[in-house]
DNA sequence: ACCTCTTGTATGCACCAAGCATATATGCAC
DNA sequence: GTGCATATATGCTTGGTGCATACAAGAGGT
């Protein structure tokens, strides 16, 4: 990891009066609600980028590994523990925040929506619906609007963040069961479809999808059926517990 | 990034006082030689884990982004620029090193062979075939051997870092051309086969392979043919100009 | 000149998964 | 019961891949 020079340079230089960067993990907060991917934002109330929008986040302290900062992030801002997390990029641009150098560690975290509306929304925060402008191919940032479909001020790099997630989402979607993450224990395979076609933000031929979700091994029945939904119940599927998938 | 409490910690406390992880970047250089996928190791003359090699590395300075730390350690490690350089995965265990925090983001550089065989290897650095003990599924650390064939002491988790190169080469390259930076700017298409063999772990059907690259739209013809190779010279091909593809 | 070796290039066919259409089943509201 | 909305099953079409076969083209030996 360092060569002579700078272990000599390390030895000569106090470590702790040598200036560093600050390390920070930012987590996106993922769910799908009303057909919608939604995300945790946090209203900054301080310096700098006051009144914009940010993901919660916090600094890493020095016996914590990155996934622990993400999880005591995940479970002090939401009160969410025991979720699908995963890293997503490191955001190192010397000039991301005026204050003092920060390198950003990414990671996203998947909740099913029942888990969500459980945790309390504080005043300062809010649940934001993710528009994506690039339907169809590339990446870059993502619109984030208010519950009133206001589009708000994102602080930072923070839009492209969210960006980055749609865009690893959509890729691991297509070799990956990530979509479980997104739904409770117990599900239909048409909500299961809804997961997939918001994320890709297109349709899927229904039949299809059937057949290759039911192929994949991934799918166990319940042997339960919907209840009370006006028209015919279908089945409820879980998760085989054989095949190690992350869900909610 | 920083809730309130914690902006009020960095202004309490001093902010170079404040003890914070020192970041390093970790590039692994790799390339395709002699059949087999290989990388840059450099052995460790200094404390810890002397002896063993590890990734070339630096720490990030203050006023450089990662992007350009990556690119100053394969300039001065390697003497290379102007490589396809792309960030890999964050990893920041807080016993990995044990003279202080030190979390590392990793990179992986793709190179053709021709250009990598310019450079010169110093004394203390070795072109280590990588040996991928898991040819079917998941992923974990490789072997690294040296020209000699013996395994190599590899420091830290710099054997896990390489693994998860060769796990994000797999995934990408199903979906993205990512397999021209390992070769020359004029090639054949059983050398492109041989480059997604390699990685891969398997073989693959040779009609099909030449379809599907002829079909993808991301070839050109030269019009050029192979030379003196003893049999029927095969094509050349180069990457198509419009499609915009990382190439060596 | 001829043959042989090796690799490149082209064509046809079988197979499988996905897209698509159609038919039938099932629960709820009326 | 009827109507409605969705679930579920079946069959056909299509495109891509695996596979086999045939032919082309250069190098080198006889």
């Amino acid at each position: 990891m360092a060569d002579t020079t700078e272990n000599e340079f390390l030895k000569t230089y106090d470590a702790n009066a040598f200036p560093r960067p600050s390390v920070a993990v930012d987590v996106a907060l993922v769910t799908i609600d009303d057909d919608r991917l939604q995300t945790l934002l946090i209203r900054r109330n301080e310096h700098p980028q006051r009144d914009s929008w940010s993901l919660p986040g916090g600094f890493v302290r020095l016996d914590e590994s990155l996934d622990a900062t993400a999880e005591r992030v995940l479970a002090t801002k939401a009160g969410l523990t025991g979720v699908y997390l995963e890293q997503l990029y490191t955001f190192g641009e010397p000039v991301r925040d005026p204050r003092t150098r920060v390198i950003s560690v990414a990671y996203y975290a998947l909740v099913p929506p029942e888990k969500l509306r459980r945790v309390a929304i504080g005043a300062d925060q809010c649940l934001a619906a993710i528009r994506v402008p690039w339907a169809g191919e590339t990446g870059g940032a993502v619109e984030l609007l208010a519950p009133n479909e206001r589009r708000l001020k994102v602080a930072f790099d923070h839009g492209e963040i969210v960006g980055m997630v749609v865009k690893r989402l959509r890729g691991k979607l297509a070799y990956a069961p990530v979509g479980y993450a997104l739904l409770p224990k117990r599900f239909t395979l048409l909500q299961l479809q809804r997961v997939h076609e918001i994320i890709n933000g297109s349709t899927v031929n229904k039949d299809s999808f059937r057949r290759r979700m039911l192929a994949s091994g991934e799918l166990e029945e319940t042997g339960a059926m919907q209840e009370g939904v006006g028209h015919r119940p279908a089945s409820l599927y879980r998760v085989s517990a054989r095949k190690n998938v992350p869900h909610g």
